[in-house]
RNA sequence: GCUCCUGUGGUGUAGUCCGGCUAAGCAUACUGCCCUCUCAAGGCAGUGAUCCCGGGUUCAAAUCCCGGCGGGAGCACCA
């Protein structure tokens, strides 16, 4: 009683309303958010780097803050310029907004100042042991000559690395501490010689930051105040927070999630590479491949995507990835506008002998209003073998669309007479294609890439088919829901690829 | 092996920080009905979770504590 009028606010139940897409975050004000989608130019884009980026530009977009785009272009032997162009492709066609783009390479006189800095205060060093004695010095805990020499030493050395040493041949090391429990500080790499040519600067530097000296300066001086990253990287994050603390810089908030991989659809280089060099898949933009061109060519909208990354949150729970749910959303969206068209596959013969009809008009959509197209008629049509195996004489079936017949014959042809042209719903309802003007094409079904760790080499099913003269008419790129077979994005004039059902 | 992270229906999540209002919400999948000249989309309903297990604290635990077990990741001069 004297609780509640001393402290009315207790009793306010504390808010606990559903929420919409990303959980919030502590103490951000509105406008002073700032994050940041940092990919390594070493690859095309996949579904990894959708969640990540689409991650960075919501909560950027929900305290009303920035993102910047950077390319961590920190290993000149693993980095390409195609790959710079393929990543910035695929944000735009995630329709992800950012800030502002820029490239870690672009500040290397920047990061060369702070290596300075950090080597001149004694908390890195220039170690030239070989790596067999550093990894073995690591895990027993062991801190080699090196790390005791003074700074005129190491300045010395510093100053050879930009000359003499070859690579291999000396590195600078944080001064970590060597009986870490974590052993990503036991006097981690910072720097290191790299003589490969950088696809932009070329052989302008050749010492270069490794990433965790890059991001955490990085995303220091751009002002980054919340940065995402996966699980994985979660040890790093004491070093990240040493190495800004030694260099006396501004420390942004690291925050992880976990990584976003599809049930045998391998997102990695290692496994992805040897299928394109085998030939066992067509490209980095196979339909059967988590890539993002490759969900591109299959059908799957932008849209769904974002739907599909938010809908899995913001935890750090390992997660099997459900690409049924992925497909649904996307059904959703694309069905309102994808034309219908009629598909047989195994096609049967039919021939309807009392047809007296030349044309008839069909409507492209069932409920919205995409209009209509005419489609020839002769008596003679093809129809899909799995319907007509269930067909028998005397059977009534109706023509979507056209006219109900009456089978008079099965077998290799099936023949029939047009009964009348009531719709009648109890009667089975199939598609049908005129044969004459029959476009030949062929539908790509991708299928799982991997089961139990091993290639399925039935992945992509190939199978042949016939559609309406219409489909000559829509563009390449055009989804089509094919009646009762499911949707297909049209790939090319004579090949399909199939979304879902 | 060591270290770290994680564990809610078939699947993905909400709720867990600040214990009760929900013996658990949403999505997806599945089933049925309605609508429909598609096995799509849409509408409605239903099946399905003793919240990993065991103990403890408490009037009260998915939520707090302790101990197990399962899953994942890191242990590079890659990011």
């Amino acid at each position: 009683m004297e609780l509640e009028s001393k402290f009315p606010e207790l009793l306010i139940a504390k808010p606990k309303q559903d929420r919409e897409g990303l959980p919030p975050l502590d103490g951000v004000e509105q406008g002073k958010i700032v994050t940041r989608f940092p990919p390594e130019p070493n690859g095309y884009p996949h579904i990894g780097h959708a969640k990540a980026a689409i991650i960075d530009e919501e909560y950027a977009r929900m305290y009303g803050g920035k993102l910047i785009f950077r390319f961590d272009d920190t290993n000149p032997e693993k980095e390409r310029l195609e790959y710079y162009a393929a990543i910035k492709v695929g944000l735009d066609w995630l329709g992800v907004k950012y800030d502002h783009v820029k490239n870690t390479s672009d500040d290397m006189e920047l990061i060369y100042k702070k290596a300075e800095e950090i080597i001149q205060s004694g908390n890195a060093y220039v170690c030239t042991c070989n790596k067999e004695t550093i990894s073995k010095n690591r895990r027993e805990m062991l801190s080699c000559k090196c790390s005791s020499g003074d700074l005129s030493q190491n300045t010395k050395r510093w100053n050879d690395m930009f000359k003499k040493y070859k690579p291999g041949e000396a590195i600078v090391r944080f001064r970590g501490d060597m009986h870490s429990e974590n052993t990503a500080m036991r006097d981690p790499t910072l720097l290191r010689i790299i003589d490969e040519p950088h696809p932009i600067h070329k052989d302008k530097y050749r010492i270069w930051p490794n990433y965790d000296f890059a991001v955490a300066i990085e995303d220091s001086i751009d002002g980054i105040t919340h940065a995402f990253r996966t699980k994985e990287y979660e040890l790093r994050n004491e070093l990240y927070y040493a190495i800004l603390d030694k260099l006396k810089m501004r420390k942004p908030k690291v925050l992880e999630f976990a990584r976003l991989e599809f049930d045998g659809m391998p997102v990695s280089k290692r496994v992805l590479k040897p299928l394109v060099e085998e030939g066992k898949v067509s490209g980095y933009d196979d339909p059967r491949l988590p890539t993002l061109e490759a969900m591109r060519r299959r059908g799957i909208v932008p849209e769904a995507i974002r739907k599909f990354v938010l809908s899995l949150s913001f935890t750090k729970s390992d997660t099997l990835a459900p690409f049924e749910t992925l497909e649904s959303f996307n059904r959703k969206i694309v069905d309102p506008t994808s034309i219908r068209l009629f598909i047989t596959t195994d096609p049967a013969k039919l021939i309807v002998k009392n047809n007296n009809l030349t044309d008839i008009d069909v409507p492209n959509h069932p409920q919205k209003d995409m209009g209509k197209r005419k489609i020839q008629i002769d008596g003679s049509f093809y129809i899909s073998g799995d319907d007509a195996k269930f067909l028998k004489v005397g059977d009534e079936v109706r023509l979507l669309e056209l006219y109900n017949i009456r089978i008079t014959k099965v077998g290799i042809d099936i023949e029939a007479d047009m009964t009348d042209n009531n719709f009648k719903p109890q009667i089975p309802k199939i598609q049908w294609v005129p044969r004459q003007n029959v476009v030949k094409i062929e539908v790509l079904i991708p299928k799982i890439l991997f089961v139990n760790e091993q290639f399925n080499e039935n992945s992509l099913e190939i199978k042949q088919a016939f559609t309406e003269p219409h489909y000559l008419e829509l563009n390449v790129g055009t989804e089509i829901q094919f009646v009762r077979y499911g949707y297909c994005r049209k790939d090319s004039a004579n090949q399909v690829i199939y979304t879902h059902k």
